[in-house]
DNA sequence: TATGAATGAGACTTCATTCAT
DNA sequence: GATGAATGAAGTCTCATTCAT
């Protein structure tokens, strides 16, 4: 497994404390914009304008364009690993921790869901991206982490052992992050509603007993 | 329901039967670079080189670069709609034209792996360009046929009643067209394996009985 | 008779005082160019050759091309529709009105020279573009303008009244504008020479007495 | 004078009866469409639109978009200057040769619109164009033939001798020629009665004896 | 004669980025 | 910190023209 505790930001620039909550304004305005227009769709002229400021003055705060979107990817999945790794190592059974691990990202959806959206839908644009092989290794570390409680899983009898346990994983990756596409975080209905019918549906199944 | 049936290809250039031939290479080509680096990632350059002519000469078959991805959008969707319509009007149980429409579905994802991922990959930007506003009429006509079928199982006793329709049919539906984004037509995992492997677990549920 | 008073500047950009010098003068340069080859045959690389920056850094100033004629004719157009209701309003006889718009017209050809040739020379061009139905209003109610005089010294008796005005009016017009076409503001020959040429020659007739 | 008679047509291609007939209809397209829209705006595809064949085709009758243009051109100034020719040889005095000459340019707006709003309208275009210096050539001939008629009737008492016979000229030009700008040949307004009423207006003036 | 595919130059425009003020 | 002007590269698209069929 590659190593990716607490991800280096080598190139955030020093700041002192007022700064942090401009930045952290104009991280947020951008990671909206980033979501729902798309990443190349997204100027930083719209990010500007959406700021109060000319496009040009982003560039005190922030090295270029996609030093936006390196700081908000990395803050995510830093943190993403990091409470996922405090689930598995919390709980007793593989259900209990699959349960955790799914209950856990529907809420990070819930908390987060532009940095979800952008982890979503720029896949193919940060596999061409150099600077970011990062995302493709603690995805790579994520996803170990699921397949091992899995594995689990199935060696401990808690599930079924005729199932694929790689396309499984997919299957329910799928669904849990997809939610990101529907979801409303201020809707009627709540992420812990969400994730109790993925829940009957994925352990019970479709068909009635 | 919005009728959707064969849609009209008003603005598609006439064409003698020898053309026919070149248009749908080209259109071929421009597919696989969409779904590959994204439709606004890809220049009408990458798309003329792929071609071996010069990206202007793409626009003696095409008026744009957006009529290209409009004439892939169409023609897949259009017989995606017809494809699920004829399983629907064809099976007697729910459940019988559930397992069709999922089966179908990942024959599609096999079939047409670039429009299927465009489809996936391009809906914020589609959703800012209205001449593509069929592509979420044709969209919603889907999602009916779907909800219909999943409705009348649990009216039928096929499926269990104690699920939300509406968010099942979501993460089903994030399950199977996820899968684009990981199957390879010509892998070792034939994607009727793949069905069989979805439905198992759809139906049965992840736990051992 | 429309309402063209102060024309509408709607889309003009927000600017400080200090940019407006820049604006104005890209404008004066832009003018000359479009009057001397041609609006269509002036490239913006032209324009910013002649302003010393680069073709692209035009669009810091103004959206585009169009609008860069827009902002000319419009300006020049509200300006003559203006001076001529000055003078319609404070003079007295039709004859006196009459050679107040004269001379006020070839003041104009001397000072706008280049504006005064883009009215007349791009009038089929201005014609297509639906962005400059303001330009075939105004021109309707100079006309208008013009024709009241006529009618008026016809009735008064100032006028002969065995020409027709309408027709008169377009001799008139076309003699006038068509100067442009020849006068040189730096030349030997004074605007108020060619004035007074004119006027001698509308109203005495060729043929000596 | 230059001497401009039979303008060589140096370029034109070798034809046989039946071509000449072709290459006709498809002049007088190129000169409406060049009259309408500009010459620069009109594009091949236009003229190949508004003659039912592809742009392509319309180089196996011509070898340029310019070289339609010329023979266009150099067709009409020809006859121009020779018809011009005949009524300066053919009258007495200057007063009647001035009325000719009026009263044919008005019969030439008449019968070739097109080409003569080609010649009033391009005349920016084709000073750039070292092909076409012949019409500056002939241009010249024929200020010079009404310029002679102008001095002889001055010198004659014809006409008054306190105007500047080449200012005059070009009032007379501009008005005359400017009619092509409104004159309808399918119009109630013949193109006679617009030469009486501009003669009537030049000769007596607009004030009443 | 006409078609259909392609060329190659050049047009307008966008946009991330820089920098003097 | 922010502005306003400018850069330079790149993108989409147009269009006169050529040529094999």
């Amino acid at each position: 497994m590659a190593t990716t505790e607490s991800v280096p930001r080598s190139k955030r620039r020093a700041t002192s404390g007022k700064t942090q909550g401009r930045r952290a304004e104009l991280l947020a305005i951008a990671a909206e914009l980033f979501a729902t227009k798309g990443y190349t769709q997204t100027t930083v002229r719209d990010i500007g304008d959406a700021a109060g400021i000319l496009s040009g003055s982003l560039y005190h705060h922030f090295d270029s364009k996609e030093a936006m979107l390196d700081e908000i990817l990395r803050d995510f999945m830093g943190g993403l690993h990091a409470s996922f790794a405090e689930i598995v190592a919390g709980r007793d059974t593989p259900r209990e921790v699959l349960e955790g691990l799914i209950r856990s990202s529907f809420a990070t959806i819930h908390r987060s869901p532009h940095a979800v959206a952008l982890y979503q839908n720029e896949a193919a644009l940060l596999a061409h991206l150099p600077d970011f092989s990062y995302v493709a290794t603690i995805s790579s570390d994520i996803t170990a982490q699921w397949l091992d409680v899995l594995d689990a899983g199935v060696a401990s009898g808690d599930f079924r052992d005729d199932l694929d346990a790689r396309v499984t994983y997919r299957f329910i990756r799928d669904s849990v992050w997809g939610t990101v596409g529907w979801y409303k975080p201020h809707g009627e209905l709540a992420h812990e509603s969400v994730a109790d019918q993925f829940l009957s549906m994925l352990y019970g199944g479709l068909l009635p007993r």
